[in-house]
DNA sequence: TCAAGAACGTA
DNA sequence: CGTACGTTCTTGAA
């Protein structure tokens, strides 16, 4: 039994145990979707937090190798010498262990030269002394010696690391037959394979504890070894030195400096921000609460209370709201609280006072001139209560700050934007949340007008955290982009239910007849959805060779599948390829379908926070990927029909945005040149990669460099050239030098990029939208790389989409300015749709060229592109 | 019912 | 072994 009134130190051997748990658990379950591999750390974890809830140690570390390096490497080289190398992956996770450790406040202890269990056995040795019950756990046998009364050491048994056998001072007899410290006796006398350390021959731990019990101790055991006959006699004297060696290698020592004492170790409130941060990245989920449970402390424990005591809401009518809001000279935050279309209630908040009322006309009159006006408001996720209110027929003004769009332009790559994390983050307190789960919550969440007040203080907390450049991109892109996206999202296109069901219903006739024939050619029926079935016709029915591999199987992708066509052809796979195409598009237009409201109409939602590089997405339906590449599939678009009220659809879009960044940002002159010139780009590149005059230019040469100019914006290789253009990659890479070759600058730049990157964190589009990419310093390789071609992709995405907002709310503005009802409908990317009323073309027309074109200034000219039609596919051009 | 994986649509 | 997204379906575990 443990002495309760003694304090109890935990000391773990990190890396032993970790690589333990790299062996036990398959890495196939443990890859993030960035290809890291965490199953040592979540072994590791799985297994501390146990440790931690079953022993409850008041003082903690785990220490950890440094290299295979040692004193005892020192002095003897063959020490550990066969153990091979560990492999990558499991090198690459220590480093996040450590992370993962350090966010839970526990120490991490390593000694250059000195290996872990050397510091087991000095922290052991000080515990016992200074009056602890110490727990060591490791996987190293060495460690044995260090039991005494007061060491207890755990130990993992063959099932896995999640079983740990203790070993006290009478365990240890009971399993080995000796007293612990005469364990490395023993061990030096049987040697140790994986440490490289050769025992005597023929001897085992049975004979080597008869010794020691005849003996005494191993000393007497060397000095009489002439007393020992036959032909183990005849080893033991032979391999003397080899035992005496051992002896040596394996004393740990008890005497190592370190930096921390035993008093030091006491166990400390975890970060619960920074491990849910680095939980989120390992996407660890279960284990989350698992430690939160361990460690004893939920939130509530490593909060504060509220700094601030939140203010009780005044229940208010709306014309004491108005002469209320009249007074405040201050910034002030409201919610909206509605269905998605009809206003119940709203709430107000100035720093210090809280307001709300329920919403009706009067209210909403009374509330007009203020929500009109100018005076600066903060809305957390605005768009929704923006598009609320014009739907009640109120155009708020004056939105001053959206702390979520704040939170994700400072780190886009965060999952959760929600404003109670935002609290959580910067205010370091709770927003109040009614517990979902309950039908009657326990805790009531916060009322509209507590929301507003945390939403105040949470803009001010940012404020203090954005730095100026992107701060700027807030007020000058994202809050302008917010309304307009508000406007867009109401307005909707005009769908035609007729032109879809006319092509869905071709589609199924199409699907029905692939489907049949298909079935024929193999003989049987199955799901030609289900990639398992189909691995199973093609592989084993069709004995077609394997391609490639996948986590589950082996892959059926177009890609994989015209491969197969071309080297084995076979009917079935024609007809597969075809039905994967009719499904494909039938499901697409079954989705629009359902989406069209009662206007005739869908209404996307934009998701301004949806990507990492300040690019939008669109939701429910996507309608950023609506398909365009075959003749067949546009009829689609041709689907999406200018509205009644309205003439026609213009289309516009920017051609090459992203090669004429680079060219501005490269400053390459060659590639500046060849946008100044007015040439076809590609057909310009083409004349000078391959020396010949630009009307020379073949279409396979200049799909060649079409290539290779979009593959460089992504970080493109010379094997994924090679894989996209289907040549040699000998060839590709001849066709890269030789693009650098004409393109220098360009290369210089991407390289340059990626350098700076690194050296501050993140990346930077023209007008400072930042990226932050830690992994550029990441030791595991397919994770670096990853993150380089991100930094070099982003701030050229992200400068683009830059663009691309700035011309969308201006055209928003001018169109309004102009009195015009023609309208933004969709933006895709580099494109915009707009409604164009009766009348209007040339003046809108006008307008979107004139703004796009001018949205930046940049050392190339931006070209847009614009179409007219009834339809969208029309509308092209 | 949920999450993961495969597949595939867009810029 | 090319960036950035969202949706649909199947599958297997809960």
């Amino acid at each position: 039994m443990t002495d309760t009134a003694k304090p109890t130190l935990m000391v773990v051997d990190g890396h032993s145990l970790a690589y333990r748990a790299f062996f036990a658990l398959p890495v196939e379950n443990f890859t993030t979707k960035d290809n890291q591999h965490t199953n040592a750390i979540y072994g590791f974890l799985s297994m501390l937090v146990n440790l931690i809830k079953a022993e409850r140690p008041s003082h903690i570390a785990i220490a950890f190798d440094t290299s295979r390096h040692s004193f005892r490497t020192d002095e003897y080289p063959e020490y550990k010498a066969t153990r091979s190398e560990s492999p990558q992956e499991f090198r690459g996770q220590v480093p996040l262990l450590q992370d993962v450790l350090t966010a839970m406040s526990i120490p991490v202890l390593t000694k250059e030269g000195i290996e872990a269990d050397d510091i087991l056995a000095t922290l052991a040795t000080q515990g016992a002394e200074q009056g602890y019950d110490v727990l060591l756990v490791s996987g190293d046998r060495d460690t044995i010696q260090l039991v005494t009364d007061e060491v207890t050491l755990l130990y993992p048994s063959v099932q896995g690391v999640s079983q740990l056998k203790r070993y006290d001072p009478a365990t240890v007899v009971e399993r080995y037959g000796v007293r612990p410290e005469q364990y490395p006796d023993i061990a030096a006398l049987v040697g140790e394979t994986s440490d490289n350390l050769p025992g005597v021959p023929k001897v085992g731990e049975k004979t080597a504890v008869k010794w020691l019990t005849q003996f005494g101790s191993l000393d007497d055991l060397l000095a009489r070894a002439d007393e020992i006959k036959g032909v183990v006699g005849g080893n033991l004297r032979e391999h003397i030195d080899d035992v005496r060696r051992n002896r040596k290698l394996n004393r740990l020592l008890t005497d190592v400096e370190l930096t921390v004492a035993p008093a030091d170790l006491a166990v400390t409130p975890i970060n619960a921000q920074a491990v849910r941060d680095i939980f989120a990245r390992l996407e660890f989920r279960t284990l989350l609460p698992r430690v939160f449970d361990a460690v004893g402390a939920g939130d509530e424990s490593v909060h504060g209370e509220p700094a601030v005591p939140v203010p009780a809401p005044v229940e208010a009518t709306g014309d004491e709201l108005a002469d209320w809001l009249a007074a405040q000279a201050e910034e002030i935050a409201i919610t909206i609280v509605s269905n998605g279309q009809e206003i119940s209630r709203i709430g107000i908040a100035s720093g210090t006072e809280l307001r709300e009322t329920d919403w009706n006309v009067e209210a909403a009159e009374a509330l007009r001139p203020w929500l009109e006006s100018d005076a600066p408001k903060v809305l957390s996720d605005a768009k929704p209560q923006v598009k609320a209110l014009l739907h009640a027929g109120i155009r708020l003004s004056g939105l001053a700050y959206d702390p979520i769009l704040a939170g994700w332009l400072l780190r886009p790559s965060f999952p959760d934007k929600t404003l109670a994390h935002l609290v959580d983050r910067y205010l370091d307190e709770k927003l109040p949340e009614a517990d979902p789960s309950q039908l009657v919550p326990e805790t009531a969440g916060a009322t509209p007008s507590q929301q507003a007040w945390f939403s105040l203080r949470t803009a001010t907390a940012l404020r203090a955290a954005l730095p100026d450049s992107v701060a700027a991109v807030l007020t000058d892109i994202e809050l302008p982009t917010l309304l307009v996206l508000a406007d867009m999202e109401l307005a909707g296109i005009a769908l035609s239910h007729e032109v879809l069901s006319a092509f869905s219903g071709e589609l199924a006739a199409r699907t029905a007849a692939l489907a049949a024939e298909a079935f024929a050619l193999v003989g049987r029926e199955f799901n030609l959805g289900s990639p398992k079935q189909l691995q199973e016709v093609l592989f084993e029915d069709l004995q077609l060779p394997k391609t490639r591999k996948t986590k589950t199987g082996y892959s059926t992708d177009a890609a994989v599948l015209a491969d197969l066509r071309e080297t084995n052809p076979h009917p079935f796979l024609d007809q597969l390829l075809q039905h994967r195409e009719a499904t494909k598009l039938r499901q697409i237009i079954e989705s629009l379908d359902t989406a069209i409201e009662d206007d005739s109409r869908v209404h996307t939602t934009y998701v301004q926070t949806g990507s990492q590089t300040g690019r939008l997405s669109s939701t429910d339906p996507n309608l950023q990927n609506i398909p365009v590449r075959t003749e067949e599939s546009r009829r689609i678009r041709s689907a999406f029909e200018v509205g009644e009220g309205f003439e026609t659809l213009l289309t516009a879009d920017y051609s090459q945005i992203e090669m004429r960044i680079m060219a501005h940002l490269s400053g390459d002159e060659g590639l500046i040149e060849a946008f100044n010139t007015g040439e076809d780009l590609h057909r310009f590149v083409g004349a000078r990669v391959f020396g010949v005059e630009p009307a020379d230019v073949t279409p396979a040469m200049r799909t060649k460099v079409k290539a290779m100019s979009y593959g460089l914006v992504y970080g493109l290789s010379a094997f994924g050239l090679s894989k996209q253009l289907r040549i040699e990659q000998s060839e590709a890479k001849k066709l890269m030098l030789e693009y650098f070759a004409r393109f220098g600058a360009v290369r210089d730049y991407l390289r340059a990029s990626v350098v700076q990157a690194k050296e501050v964190g993140y990346t930077e589009t023209i007008f400072g939208r930042r990226r932050p990419v830690p992994d550029l310093s990441s030791p595991n390789r397919v994770l670096r790389e990853n993150a380089e071609r991100a930094a070099l992709n982003a701030p050229i995405q992200g400068s683009a989409a830059d663009i691309m907002k700035i011309a969308l709310f201006q055209i928003h503005a001018d169109l309004r300015e102009a009195g015009l009802s023609s309208r933004v409908l969709l933006q895709i990317h580099d494109e915009l749709v707009v409604e164009v009323a009766p009348g209007e073309w040339d003046s809108a027309e006008q307008i979107v060229r004139s703004r796009m074109a001018a949205a930046a200034e940049l050392s190339v000219p931006l070209d847009v592109q614009v179409g007219r039609g009834r339809d969208w596919n029309e509308a092209a051009h």
